[in-house]
DNA sequence: TCAGCCCTCAAACGTATGTTTCAAACAGAC
DNA sequence: GTCTGTTTGAAACATACGTTTGAGGGCTGA
């Protein structure tokens, strides 16, 4: 099995383990057993815990961070000059999430479910080394976003940004369930693709809407800041 | 003092507790040193750390239930027969969340990072309990979201309620950071009820989004099912 | 063949968790 | 004041965790 087939087995275990009951509630003894390997063989290959989460996400979000460099590279080159619309950034975005090569069927959603713990989960140190490690095509997109909506004040497009983030993390997290839940109840069968496909005209209307807080009566007499 | 002084404190303790470590990483001893109390009386008033976890959730949930249903009646009692809107139903929810009596400043934030937690973090009989105990007044606001939206599709309305939801709990349950880091970056200043005023209208738009999925050319070729 | 290194294994370590125990303190009723 | 049921206190319980240890196995290069 060439050198380690036990590091890839530790990872595909702990990923999947990761994804559906978080960090924390997630132990190493499930992680190695599910993994068919001794305790002592993750502190021996990655020191500790927090550092077998930090391969895990380094093994897929370093090959998404490079594709997603080239696509906005692609992008940017084909509009010479001009900003790229709000659509073109989403979908730049959308589509390199789902032609990341996938180890299996669930590739997608254990992907995204990830990125939504990270964010939702505190773990200071995940934040941090995420922020250190893949933090550059992050501001890339914020900057695309922020080119691609100019007639939004900093303060709107801040807030959207915020909801966009959220309307994609919390969905595409619970993709699997979600999927399910819609089986169950209209008898329809969906994929991650589909609900990218949905998701990225509904962000881009909400990011386009009007500006103007529509205060209802019922609530003008409040103490709205 | 009166009868059992000992038990809010231990609700105020874990309340908060829970929304900014998430509930497994949350020991029942932080709680009742946060709380001046000792380590038996949770057991002792609660029974078991699921039941404190059920009794915190209960806390908020069962007047924030009374008000809801009290408001969704005023609505449709107000449209006599015509099914509310979009904006009206969003716009009383977000009322009823917002004029929740609460403890302190922090108070929507702290119930609205719980309910995301309720939902991201697998916690089975958290589900389960807030399903048997809570899903009538979420069924009526799922049924006057159909009615607000008969155009759509019921599979189009089902993901852009899940996008709703997302956006919601995701920006709400980080709002006091996402303030602090507004306050930082632009040095404005601002409020949850100015986030929920934000929030709807890109609520409303998304949802109102054309239906259509426009794949663009450089997907079309592939396996969007 | 044998030394050297990488890896695996079972077992144990120390710590932290949720829960239980039982004696002491307290309250109100008679 | 005494008695009864309720609440608190300090300590211990059993269990699970992440991590460490040291002996052993298997491969490689000389």
């Amino acid at each position: 099995m060439a050198q380690s087939d036990t590091v890839d087995r530790i990872l595909d275990a702990a990923e999947e383990l990761f994804a559906e009951r978080g960090f924390a509630e997630t132990s190493l003894r499930m992680i190695t057993s599910k993994a068919n390997v001794n305790l002592a063989a993750v502190n021996y290959h990655f020191g500790s815990k927090k550092a077998l989460i930090h391969a895990v996400f380094a093994r897929f979000l370093t090959p998404f961070s490079s594709t997603l460099e080239a696509a906005f590279d692609d992008l940017e080159k084909k509009c010479q000059g001009n900003p790229p619309t709000l659509n073109q950034t989403l979908w730049v975005l959308t589509e390199s999430a789902i032609r990341m090569p996938q180890r299996n069927e669930k590739g997608i959603s254990i992907f995204m479910r990830l990125l939504g713990l990270a964010y939702t989960q505190s773990q200071g140190h995940l934040r941090k080394f995420l922020e250190q490690e893949y933090g550059q095509p992050f501001s890339r997109f914020m900057r695309l976003l922020k080119e691609a909506t100019p007639e939004l004040s900093a303060v709107d497009r801040y807030w959207r940004i915020q909801f966009m983030l959220g309307a994609t993390a919390f969905t595409m997290s619970s993709s699997d369930a979600l999927i399910d839940i819609l089986e169950n109840k209209l008898g329809v069968q969906a994929s991650v693709q589909e609900i990218a496909a949905r998701l990225v005209p509904f962000l881009a209307e909400g990011m386009k809407a009007p500006d103007k807080l529509q205060v209802p009566p019922s609530l003008a007499g409040t103490t709205v800041a």
